[in-house]
RNA sequence: CGGGAUGUAGCGCAGCCUGGUAGCGCGCUUCGUUCGGGACGAAGAGGCCGGAGGUUCGAAUCCUCUCAUCCCGACCA
């Protein structure tokens, strides 16, 4: 057990906050809302961005860059965008600042007041609609497939590190095509691309399917949306996809003429996913002792620790530790030999397992003479001693292993959280003493999923595109229902 | 924007009620002994007590104002 960290059933909040904050993840800074993210955290972002940013290319899009700033007239033009939107915007209206003329500091020099103020993006599809209207002229230009990593703003009231910051990174894709059917498409194609991320890198298993009417996309005519599962029985949308139909090119005039040579409206869709995901990570696997984290992802995979008293034992363990390390490496596996001498290995034992490295090999005098190492994995707590002889490949299977049961584990308790409900007794019971997926079936209306919401917290995660046809009554207002939908308290 | 709380060393806190010039734990520095699961001892460094005003011989402590942050709600990837 860690020092001075709360357990999970002790107060699961806390034990994500100190989490984070303790694994070196990330911290808050001075500026309300918005987080540092540390470079231990950034660095498994970075292998997310590395691992995502693949998958885009290889399905065929490219990255741009569009301005963080938008002009705020563009907001008006989509009228469900700037109603989704409006609550939450930063808005610059100023460009100088002066000495204050009464003494102390700097203050907005107000002669300095923009024509048309700016909004800090909350999310780009006004701006970036606005430069497809000049891009796209002819069915040739498409489709057109682009992807920006950039970081937005959204205004929040309560943030949470990862979970929920005023400023976060994210990526969006912007596509435009000249077919509906093309469009919807290329939304399914890139949640199925967000579920496999999901599930084969970040280990978390994660249902696909598509939003009720309240919780779409502000501008989307449908939103899909990948839904995982946390230990502590709590939803967190860890990915959308929307189909934008022809709001946007309509609002924004991007027209195209096709090969019949009629001007049509393009279709399109927007698709991200954001740091978000650092929490979904690190609330999927991680445990009392700290922080677990799939091979993946890890940015150290296996790190080295040497036992010794002596300057010779040093020297022989060092040698043996970067020959593995060498071996690993060209394995294409990251790995760390930390031999500082100024922490004991029981403090770095318990450093690399708060951080979750995946694998820890410990290596001392004991083992130079029997030609051994103690392999020890996070995953399982699990210590044992391995013989040297071919020590690659069976880290290498290790950490196989290791990605392979993080997401049968993940997998299994989402299986224990999921329930059905059948009556509004079964319903509210199921929330208040187990929490978890529960799926049960809704009239379909937004008013039922309203007052739901009001009285229960719960949401309508999504509506699962391998839902089964099913009769039967909403538990809410015994009207009929073809289907059921899975409904949780969310993040 | 409603309800509640808190600002004292890098972090976590005590001191405030009953005014007398600031302390504890962790961390940090140095030296020595240690080193197969967060070592121990000794010696050190570090704070105009959130800010402004007031009461007083004297304010971290009492009074007034102010700023900031956190928690609980409404909003949300």
């Amino acid at each position: 057990m860690a020092k001075d960290f709360p357990s999970r059933s002790e107060n699961y909040a806390q034990w994500y906050n100190d989490l984070v904050i303790k694994a070196d993840m990330a911290e808050n800074s001075a500026v309300r809302g918005c987080m540092v993210i540390k470079p231990y955290g950034y660095a498994i972002w970075e292998k997310m961005q590395a691992a995502l940013d693949k998958k885009f290319k290889d399905t065929g899009h490219v990255n741009a860059y569009f301005p963080i700033f938008i002009p705020k007239s563009f907001f008006s033009k989509e009228a469900s965008h700037v109603e989704g939107f409006a609550k939450e915007c930063a808005v610059v209206t100023h460009y100088r600042l002066k000495n204050d003329p009464n003494g102390k500091g700097v203050v907005v020099d107000e002669t300095a007041k923009l024509e048309e103020e700016l909004i800090v993006r909350p999310t780009s599809e006004t701006i970036i609609w606005d430069t497809y209207r000049t891009w796209i002229k002819s069915y040739r230009d498409l489709p057109l497939l682009i992807n920006q990593w950039a970081n937005v703003v959204r205004w929040e009231m309560r943030t949470r590190l990862f979970l929920r910051t005023a400023e976060f990174l994210w990526q969006e894709g912007h596509t435009a095509h000249a077919t509906a059917d093309e469009a919807i498409a290329e939304t399914e194609r890139m949640l199925d691309v967000y579920a496999d991320f999901a599930e084969n890198w970040m280990a978390v298993p994660v249902i696909k399917g598509i939003k009720s009417p309240n919780e779409r996309f502000a501008g989307a005519v449908e939103t899909y949306c990948i839904e995982a599962l946390m230990q502590d029985g709590k939803a967190l949308q860890a990915g959308t996809s929307h189909f934008l139909g022809q709001n946007f090119a309509k609002a924004f005039d991007v027209q195209y003429l096709s090969k019949e040579n009629k001007l049509e409206y393009v279709w399109a869709t927007s698709w991200g996913v954001s740091t978000r995901l650092m929490g979904a990570l690190i609330m999927a696997h991680s445990d009392d002792n700290g922080l677990v984290l799939p091979p993946k992802l890890a940015p150290t995979q296996v790190v080295i620790i040497p036992i010794y008293k002596t300057e010779e034992q040093l020297s022989l363990i060092s040698e043996k530790a970067n020959q593995i390390k060498t071996n690993l490496q060209a394995k294409g596996i990251s790995v760390k030999y930390d031999d500082r001498e100024t922490y004991k290995p029981g403090w770095k034992f318990n450093e690399y397992e708060f951080k979750g490295v995946p694998v820890r090999l410990a290596i001392g005098p004991r083992d130079i003479e029997n030609g051994t190492v103690e392999v020890s994995r996070r995953d399982t707590l699990e210590k044992s001693v391995y013989q040297l002889s071919d020590i690659e490949t069976k880290i290498d299977h290790l950490l196989i292993n290791i990605q392979e049961n993080l997401y049968q584990k993940a997998l299994d308790s989402r299986d224990r959280l999921t329930s059905k409900a059948d009556t509004w007794e079964e319903f509210v019971s199921l929330l208040d003493n187990k929490g978890g997926f529960i799926h049960a079936h809704w009239d379909g209306t937004p008013e039922t999923e309203q007052r739901i919401k009001e009285e229960t917290k719960a949401t309508i995660r999504c509506i699962p595109l391998d839902a089964k046809p099913e009769a039967g009554k909403c538990i809410l207002t015994g009207k009929p229902s073809e289907k059921r939908v899975i409904f949780a308290r969310a993040y």
